[in-house]
DNA sequence: CATTTTGTTCATTTTTTCTTGAACAAAGTG
DNA sequence: CACTTTGTTCAAGAAAAAATGAACAAAATG
């Protein structure tokens, strides 16, 4: 290693930097994703050039089991794609900017399971309707008719974001 | 105080209002909500009485802080409502059931703010962007144009949410 | 291959959020 | 009015979520 190098290690994060990353945790602490998810895809947001992992990890100053984590979630929802450089052994990282992606991977890896999950409870929920005879059962019943609309209309809802945006 | 009552104070849910509630615990909590608000939204939803702060502190033993702070959230996003008995001192609440009202509540109660919150940070986010020569400027400047579509594409979204529903 | 580089996992610690319960205020009652 | 009932607030404690960092595995290098 060469001593009494001239440049930092990590560059220090200028005004805009900081501003846009401060939207993002914002954003994503909305969709209740943790606050490092909304930092790494805010600094690969405004930053032309890809970066590794270790470049997310002294540009931010979180950990490497932070940055690692927050990556693997954002690969999942598919707003970072990874980027080979030639002659780069690790891997870089780029922010999907397209809002269409970003919400379709959203909604397809949050919000659509939450609402299948909902959709086997439901069925349950139906069939103990079937046989309840005690005090107040049409009330019951009739609720969880209506259970079952929301449930088609929320469906028929997140299809119609998909299209509003595509 | 009658002696050797029958009947205990707090009647226990049955199986089906376990299930609901649960139902209404988990979504509230996708919606960032904690999960008392969940419990007494749905405990609301499958009764056919109106409830007091008591019965509601009984039925899901959870405390009397809790029950008033979850009751103000609910009622803050239009999800409860207020009933007046005669005779009883005491405020009833029963659960807002329709669809369009709780994603209407939900939408102007926690969503817009926060868009429009990041409005003022984008404003200011622009002048910065007008006097910086550094480095890298172009791309940043493009970025959070890029931003400001995304924030107008947002607001519209919520709008043909509420169409979609009304 | 032995060594270095790179990235993931996971037990622990830290931070944040939620719940509790007691103190308090406001309103109703006799 | 003195007393009760009802509901809110908030400091402290409990629970849940996120971040850390060290141990580990996997792959590249020479």
């Amino acid at each position: 290693m060469p001593v009494g190098t001239v440049e930092d290690k990590a560059l220090a994060l200028n005004d805009i930097e900081i501003s846009v990353i401060d939207l993002f945790v914002r954003g994503v602490q909305v969709l209740g994703l943790p606050k490092s998810v909304g930092q790494i895809y805010g600094l690969l947001f405004i930053t032309p050039e890809p970066l590794s992992l270790d470049d997310i990890v002294e540009r931010l100053g979180i950990s490497k089991g932070s940055a690692s984590q927050g990556l693997k979630i954002l690969k999942g929802l598919g707003a970072v794609a990874t980027k080979y450089l030639p002659g780069e052994r690790r891997d870089h990282y780029v922010a999907q900017a397209q809002l269409k992606v970003l919400v379709s991977g959203f909604v397809n890896g949050e919000l659509m399971p939450h609402l299948e999950s909902g959709e086997d409870r439901l069925a349950v929920l139906l069939e103990d309707c079937a046989t309840d005879e005690t005090e107040g059962a049409d009330f019951r019943k009739e609720r969880i008719e209506r259970l079952r609309r929301w449930h088609g209309r929320s469906s028929k809802l997140l299809k119609t974001i998909d299209r509003f945006l595509g």
